[in-house]
DNA sequence: ATATCGATGCTCT
DNA sequence: GAGCATCGATATT
């Protein structure tokens, strides 16, 4: 994946993020649920337009915008076009789970990844990480082949919250939440 | 199985 | 001062 990549639609791209292969340092996994965020729409850090929290959200394609949550966890996003990002929200856990599962304080793979801040202590993103380019250490990411994604709205949010713009990897044990049947 | 609730800190009005 | 892009524990059907 390349700049390219992400100067896409942010939908587009949590779309396609499903099954590929995100690492961060020594831990990792597949991506198995996305969520996207546009500067047009109400429920986005960027909707108000750049302040100091969300200035890499406007910053280029391609790179890690990490923000705090709920005063406790941290969220990971991928920067698309300006004022988008894609927010992954669960991985199947594929590389280091070990470090994984001692971070995590659960013996249960299945509740590694499974959440934003969930997988952000997994593989130990922070504050700190925020602005990192995705294109290079300690970030490996690669395509991984098309797989059966569902999609349906988005979750913890009150505004615009009837936008199909959660996706996952259909069935997947590993999701925050299941998507309710078509 | 779903519902409710507290923790906790920062951003923006 | 209000409101969170959450999580885990506890209570309740």
């Amino acid at each position: 994946m390349d700049e390219g990549y992400f100067s896409r639609d942010a939908v587009i791209v949590a779309k396609d993020l499903i099954g590929a292969e995100f690492r961060f340092h020594n831990t990792g996994g597949i991506i198995v649920e996305t969520e996207a965020y546009r500067p047009d729409d109400a429920a986005s850090h960027s909707f108000s337009g750049p302040t100091p929290r969300n200035r890499t959200m406007f910053g280029k394609p391609g790179h890690l915008y990490v923000y705090r949550s709920y005063g406790i966890h941290w969220c990971a996003n991928l920067v698309c076009t300006p004022g988008s990002a894609v927010l992954i929200r669960a991985m199947q856990p594929a590389f280091g789970i070990e470090l994984m599962t001692l971070r995590r304080g659960t013996n249960d793979v299945r509740k590694l990844c499974s959440g934003p801040g969930k997988l952000c202590q997994a593989m130990g993103i922070t504050g700190e990480d925020d602005g990192t380019s995705l294109f290079q250490e300690p970030v490996i990411l690669k395509r991984g082949q098309k797989v059966d994604a569902v999609a349906g709205p988005r979750i913890g949010i009150t505004k615009a919250v009837d936008l199909p713009w959660r996706f996952g990897l259909r069935d997947s044990p590993y999701l925050s939440k299941r998507f309710t049947a078509t």
